[in-house]
DNA sequence: ACCTGAACACCGTTCAAGT
DNA sequence: ACCTGAACACCGTTCAAGT
């Protein structure tokens, strides 16, 4: 009855485009998201990919909107302290970001677009406001928390996903190693501390910092 | 007496190399430093660049590791109080970033190598020893410190450079625009907040607020 | 041993031409 | 009006072959 059996170019839409994105993403990592490689998932031509979005950086960007669906913004069903339910709600931000470490690298430069950011950021703020955070100063720190979340999550999603495994581990202790206890004492004998820790300790202090940070700073006035 | 007139190739060595990929970012731009057009640069095909640096990636670390050597590590010649001395450091390495966007992308991803970097670290660590800041914890500062100097000077250079301009703040603007005041009350309410406050100022802040954290924060224990 | 020409396997984006 | 084939102008990296 229908008009075709086995419709094999289902027509385009943004939502579509956007859907199969992600799917490319899910199933070969970030890095092979390009247009050419989209536009033969979807049976066309790259060409025809730009009539629904401007191009790369935009559809990255609708890509990331998408994968922020998967942050949970009521950990714990809203019970518990304020600033516990903060750190959930960051922490399942980078969680997400971790699982996709080349979509994190886009996400610093990029910032995400549609529904799921405008509701984190919404989430965040309400969680602040309980707090008791002066409003102006709540923008700009969760602008800080969402910095600080995404950088760490891109800088240690170096490693996997692709073959890049711990070349960049590598060099950073050979840049280390380096340093000699003459020239550099103190990066010498810190050298250990300064990469030490599992990288969900160090960005749970990161937040813990930012937190008491932001409660004892005040904005500039003027 | 010379074996040539006009020695048009002269050898090739790794510092060469680098230094060559550096002029090309100053002149051209980060997202203009190709293997090519390096190669172009130093008459010569791209295979042979391989004789010198791993891949594209280790190349752009040790350009990013040249930059780092415009930045002032003594301002102020060592006087006045270790924090303002210390956000002064910090503000010329984004100063240095902020003048090539491009590479600051880069550093986000990939750490920079080579003896300036060292360099900076070892005196940011200097001057929260000097402010009375425990060893382990002055480590993770640094780090977080860099990091968000860093992803800021990125974040901030998505214009500029390239013909990118103001694009990806339009983009923000309409998404904080679509923010209605029923779904996303706070949101709305503090659109503008958001993205308030020139750079510097939000930088300024993001440091104050880093070294009034890191002071009160212990490291966790274990 | 050291270097590299040429090839392989890709890219994003545009635009004239088709339906 | 809507869509796209084909072309333009690029990429990183490898490796067989040359000196």
């Amino acid at each position: 009855m229908s008009r075709r059996e086995r419709p094999s170019k289902p027509a385009l839409t943004r939502a579509g485009v956007v859907a199969t994105a992600a799917a490319l993403v899910r199933d070969e990592g970030a890095a092979r998201l390009t247009m050419r490689r989209l536009a033969q998932r979807l049976d066309t031509g790259p060409a025809s990919l730009y009539v629904y979005v401007r191009d790369t950086a935009e559809l990255q960007a609708a890509v990331l909107g998408e994968f922020l669906a998967a942050v949970d913004l009521t950990p714990a069903g809203e019970r518990g302290p304020w600033d516990e339910r903060l750190r959930r709600v960051v922490g399942s931000y980078t969680a997400v970001l971790r699982e996709h470490p080349s979509l994190a690298r886009v996400a610093v430069v990029t910032r995400p677009s549609g529904p799921h950011y405008l509701a984190l950021v919404e989430t965040l703020l309400a969680l602040l406001a309980e707090g008791g955070m002066p409003d102006d100063r709540a923008a700009w720190l969760v602008d800080l928390l969402l910095l600080v979340a995404t950088a760490s999550a891109a800088e240690h999603g170096t490693r996997g996903e692709d073959g890049t495994e711990g070349a960049a581990d590598a060099d950073l202790a050979a840049t280390l190693g380096a340093a000699s206890a003459t020239q550099h004492p103190r990066v010498a004998a810190l050298g250990a501390a300064l990469v030490s820790g599992a990288p969900e300790d160090r960005e749970r202090w990161f937040v813990d910092l930012l937190l008491a940070g932001g409660m004892g700073t005040p904005r500039p006035d003027r």
